[in-house]
DNA sequence: GTTTCCGCTGGAAACGTTTCCGGGCAGCCG
DNA sequence: CGGCTGCCCGGAAACGTTTCCAGCGGAAAC
């Protein structure tokens, strides 16, 4: 049993076939019924499984696929892989898991190499998106889907959400609620996330109108939790006099920060101060109180990039997809209290629509 | 920029050299300063980088390693990757993703797909581990790490923890609390983990003798939120005329529901009923009540597979490896209240000792 | 009965790389 | 000055697979 793995060859030679009889009984299409039964029946008597490096290197292909995320901690993240694994492996593939540099050019580095041979192709959802990144990743030679923002580039493919919209839906819902004085926790300005929903916000605040009394806005240095506890203890403390009571967050990792402020600062949640996340993760959902939060299709965005991902893989020329999901919010104790349903914990469908 | 990528010959030719000298030059140590210098210089103006297939053909080896996990939703198995991720990409490996099935025995064929080639070796974590499985693993024909509970087969390694020793640690804090009606909430018994467990527990509540009135095991469907509500609720509701003071759970995810399950009956954590989790996670430590865990040291137990994997593939004959690390209870909220420490998201030491 | 065509088989090449092996040349020692 | 040693280089083989191509035989068509 330890003996190193059966060859083709040997399954052949074994068999009293040729080669090339061999591997067309196994894959191929062109072998009689009698060859495929008898080559067939060596094959499994030897426990022959075809290399992938030697079909890999015939083939000019890994049937390997790559993720490349640039926090792999962060839940969302968890939730797009988790989504990708599924569709590339029912297919075939094999799901290669790789984290992007912090800066744009060490991702593009990353590309270069990882292109290099190791796979089919790529999904990315970089922090940052600059220019020389996307011409990067356009020229790497193999199908590459970006999860971030649409873009104009036609070579690639992208996924994207309209996670400003859903920062004005979350805004609009606090102001419905009779909210005046709006706090956003929000993560860099430098990263795609940051931009569109800082750009979110003050889209929405704008049209609210005079309503509004304050808006203050705190920038966290990542989207993680350490960062956000201290960017979230900020906003809230330049606000004594007259409290906050909203703080919409651009996260459900930045919102539970802001819980947690706002109970350290003697507030209730949501009677005092109510809190919006985004991205409606798992982790919010069994949060106490359980997070109000914008779904912007995690599951849904990993699902379609790796559609797409494959899609291209058979055919080359396939014309560019760009494949948008829309933002859903979905309302919980964080800003509703006890009127809140109890929030089972429900799949949610998080449909996504495609415009060509 | 578009045309498919520069290969050794083509290197070779353009520098005016053979193709084993370029070979060398780029890789090798037999080459001369000025053969380097020409042939570097001219892989650098046509962008060469080697060919990961042809260059696994040839070698023999992959470069890849494989994780393979029941479920890679739950954040313990994500810190794994990470630290894993982290060790392999240091030293030049690529890491690829896989999702174990559900029975020992879809493992095992999974296992032999994945080893057929594409990867150099693998770390496991299953859930259930059968002596078919080990067979399997140990007749994989590649270097495997299991992660899970020490082996008694010497073709492999393991890395693992007492777990048991754990619960023990829960148990012993929640009694030193002065409770006294304590609940059980596990996973299923069929599983490693929840084996372990289940023997933790019932060890610490019979060396706690007759100060302990209550004791009452409800076992969850698998270790997921979803299932552990449903069997949270069954635990309290079993005890309403004395109500459970302490729940001690197999997971973080399970406190997690037994804390809303607590809440849904009215009582307060921890002043009614203290509640424990186990693994330490970002999740547990985040939430509210913060939760009391029993650090496993996922992280270490990921970093001292990957290390010992690495090591194994750097010599094969090197001796088997089996690592132990210790669990380590950190007390928070859901035990202790205000009194605890308000739990900076401090990263935890979580060592871990070796023996051979 | 002869020709044509089709289905099946075996031989051989190719994918891109590393490494073994033999040979040439220079340097050093005798 | 000759022989030996050692360093470099080029040729070629090998890793395991798929697929192109040619050939052979039998069946169908005339």
């Amino acid at each position: 049993m330890v003996r190193s793995r059966a060859t083709l060859p040997q399954v052949a030679e074994r068999a009293g076939v040729s080669l090339s009889s061999a591997s067309r009984a196994l894959h191929g299409n062109g072998a009689s019924a009698a060859m495929v039964g008898r080559v067939r029946a060596v094959a499994e008597e030897l426990g022959y499984h075809p290399d992938a490096t030697g079909r890999s290197l015939r083939m000019r292909r890994t049937f390997q696929i790559a993720f490349a995320v640039a926090d792999i901690g962060n839940p969302v993240y968890v939730e797009m892989m988790t989504a990708i694994q599924q569709v590339v492996s029912d297919r075939g593939y094999r799901l290669l898991l790789a984290t992007t540099g912090e800066t744009p050019r060490d991702t593009a580095a990353l590309v270069r190499g990882l292109v290099a041979g190791s796979v089919d192709g790529l999904v990315i959802s970089p922090l940052r998106l600059d220019d020389e990144l996307v011409e990067a990743l356009a020229g790497a030679g193999k199908p590459v889907v970006v999860i971030g923002r649409p873009l104009a580039d036609d070579r690639l493919d992208s996924v994207s959400t309209d996670s400003a919209g859903g920062i004005g839906q979350a805004v609009d819902h606090v102001v419905g609620l009779g909210r005046r004085r709006i706090g956003f926790l929000n993560g860099p300005l430098d990263t795609t996330p940051g931009e569109a929903r800082q750009r979110g916000f003050d889209a929405a605040v704008g049209r609210s109108g005079p309503g509004v009394e304050t808006v203050d806005t705190e920038v966290a240095d990542d989207f993680t939790v350490t960062a956000g506890l201290v960017a979230a203890r900020a906003l809230l403390a330049r606000h004594t006099a007259a409290p906050l009571d909203a703080v919409v967050a651009a996260n459900d990792l930045l919102a539970i920060c802001a819980v947690k402020a706002a109970r350290e600062a003697g507030l209730r949640v949501p009677d005092d101060v109510a809190v919006t996340g985004m991205d409606d993760t798992e982790l919010g959902r069994v949060f106490q109180p359980s997070l109000t939060s914008v779904d912007l299709g995690a599951a849904a965005r990993g699902r379609a990039a790796a559609e797409l991902l494959l899609g291209r893989l058979d055919d080359p020329a396939h014309e560019r997809g760009a494949v948008v999901v829309a933002p859903r919010l979905v309302v919980r104790e964080s800003t509703l209290g006890a009127h809140a349903p109890s929030a089972p914990p429900d799949r949610r469908p998080s449909t996504g629509e495609e415009r060509p």
